[in-house]
DNA sequence: ATCGTTTATCGTAGATATACGATAATAAGA
DNA sequence: TCTTATTATCGTATATCTACGATAAACGAT
């Protein structure tokens, strides 16, 4: 499959990008709402950070971001949890641990969106 | 004075473009998660959207915003003050209303610090 | 089967967000 | 001065967010 590597594959969101255009305006707003709260924590923007700076040939479990925040395992948990129903994220199971990564293309996806939702384009 | 129309100055942000490559990872971080908590709502992101769209010889006073919106004024006039204090718009008083404006090239700024606190860039 | 590791979930406490009606503040106009 | 129009703020109720420790769940290894 396309995308797949060490083992864990990446969803793409890059194909979606063209659904934006026949989205309603108010699923516009909302997704683009959605999306913003995902990064409205700066933990969670460390995360994001992160995982996109992981080198492709690494892999990144939950243990790996709990050591790299000042937060407890709970709490950063909770917070893997708002970024993957934000979408920003995605977890694969891996026997006891849990390997993340982001979703590719997000940040084009989340600048389109901004760009019909605030501008009509 | 530049930028001045209609009585209205707005703001305008797109100088401070450079001063983002100059600004710690934590000051960066916290900005984007600012920032992002100001779109973190779909009535504010429908705020934004229209005062973006408003023609510029237009001036868009609170209520207008109040009667675009499906929610009772003191809640607009919540959302206009998360707006402001999150750096999305500006206000200036005129007589008993208050003029409202998107401040100039925030979409701009809102990309260069998310490349920034998400890839380094 | 039992133990140790890893991660999600639960329970909880305090803070913040969201909505509304009511009220205060400000300025224009009669 | 008094009234009207406009907007911010107050008070309040409910919901969501954020943090933590404790516990549960899942898995590999012994």
């Amino acid at each position: 499959m396309k995308g797949e590597r060490e083992g864990l594959k990446c969803a793409d969101i890059s194909s979606e990008l063209l659904e934006i255009q026949r989205m309603s305006e108010d699923d516009c707003k909302r997704e683009l709402s959605r999306l913003s709260k995902g990064l409205a924590h700066p933990a969670r923007v460390e995360i994001v950070r992160i995982l996109e700076n992981k080198p492709l040939d690494k892999r990144c479990v939950c243990g790996d971001i709990v050591n790299a925040l000042p937060l407890a395992q709970s709490s950063v948990s909770q917070h893997l949890k708002v970024l993957k129903e934000t979408g920003w994220i995605q977890g694969e199971i891996d026997g006891p641990r849990v390997c993340y990564c982001t979703i590719k293309g997000m940040s084009e996806y989340y600048l389109a969106l901004m760009n019909r939702a605030l501008h009509g384009v």
